[in-house]
DNA sequence: CAATTGAGTGAACAGCGTTCACTGTTAACA
DNA sequence: TGTTAACAGTGAACGCTGTTCACTCAATTG
């Protein structure tokens, strides 16, 4: 590690302590390079030496957040050793609450990001497997939900054939679970997912002020499908 | 009516139909002052006898696509005269379809728009009223279905109180609803909503290459929830 | 017919991402 | 140890963005 790496490696990490603290502040917008570059007092094109584009940069940002999403997430599932109720409860709530804290980074990780057509093949971009990482966690604490105590499932024939088909495929993400409680997991986990996005991204207020009992009322519905032993909301 | 008026209304007409047109090709992005402008022959500064600026172009825009779409989506409703669960069916699959076929517009209205705290008292803007009259379409659909038939909902007391409350405030919009029944058409909504959005914004294909069938089992359910008689899946 | 309103233009400004020629400093090799 | 190559960083510039301003010309009004 020479002397010259040491200082490169402190000022990238800088950049994106910087670029990071710029996107809390003032959102996407608000992470220019100029803003960036001022920021650990540099000139712009001297980024190009770190990224070769200002959206690398953000793709890198994105990646680092998603992990960080996930360790955080992993630890707060571990603070509920045994419990595996208290467990789907810290996650939910720990995924509800970080991105509630933080909105401008929760939206560059989850909000809209229009899928390209032509981009099917690269999934080995460090963004797509930081989102895996962050979808094994409900996975895996799904499968093993399951495992322990299994919940009933719905049979092949109602699901119909096609579904049925894709979730086999995904059989081996969650463990070897038969489709049907794959189909209620995945249930769950949309239900979760996409009550987070609407309640951060404001879609919820339209009809409901305060969203946190709603969110927890949905939780225990949740739970209690799971067949897990869960506190009745207040 | 004046000539002058006339020219004017046309070109604002004009102008909102270039903006479209580029949003369509382009995205949010492609919506340029100066794009625009070379789209209906002029040249930037002069859209601002039109529009105080670029965001309000797009906020306009917005306000036109919530209105489109809750008409396109009404005249679907209409076309299932009578038979309910028909009406359910051709609203959430009209929106699905609208949003998958346009998902730069759908992204406009439905993604990523992270509230405002300082915001609060502006409800009179008309993207917010056209996004009331959008929310309006499925809780009037709701409240006839329930109305006709009401379907089985959880009493005040697993729900808590302090969700109650808000839901009772509700009750008007929801035709006289009770709360219990409120909360589970709120859960259906929601489930719907958050399919979608995550389906055009490319949340789902990391778990389920064609979310179409997935779509179809989760109305299926939500129709038979609601004590319609639904169509099984395939 | 004269005065006024208003649409539209072209130039300009600050800021954006990006490129390029150019400085020093640091590491590697003879 | 001296020479050379690699590299971080700068400042100027390009084309782009939204926006403002002074100005022209046609249409409306009195």
């Amino acid at each position: 590690m020479n002397r010259r790496d040491e200082a490169r490696a402190a000022t990238l990490a800088e950049i994106k302590r910087a670029a990071r603290r710029l996107l809390v502040q003032g959102g996407v917008g608000a992470i220019g390079l100029r803003a960036v570059a001022r920021e650990v007092n540099l000139t712009a094109p001297a980024l190009y030496r770190y990224f070769p584009s200002h959206e690398a940069l953000v793709t890198e940002l994105i990646a680092d957040l998603y992990d960080e999403l996930t360790t955080a997430l992993m630890e707060l599932r571990c603070a509920g050793e045994g419990d595996l109720s208290a467990q789907l409860y810290l996650l939910a709530n720990g995924l509800r609450d970080w991105g509630l804290a933080q909105p401008a980074e929760f939206a560059l990780l989850f909000g809209t990001t229009i899928p390209d057509p032509d981009a099917v093949g690269h999934d080995d971009t460090p963004g797509h497997q930081a989102a895996m990482r962050f979808g094994g966690l409900f996975k895996d604490l799904v499968a093993q939900i399951w495992h322990e105590k299994p919940f009933p499932y719905p049979p092949d024939e109602v699901l119909g054939s096609k579904l049925v088909a894709q979730l086999s495929d995904e059989s081996a993400h969650f463990h070897g679970m038969p489709p049907g409680a794959i189909y209620l997991s995945l249930t769950y986990w949309t239900r979760l997912y996409g009550l987070i996005c609407m309640e951060v991204f404001g879609q919820l207020h339209w009809v409901l002020p305060d969203a946190a009992a709603y969110f927890e009322a949905q939780l225990y519905e949740i739970g209690l499908a799971m067949g897990l032993d869960c506190p009745a909301p207040e």
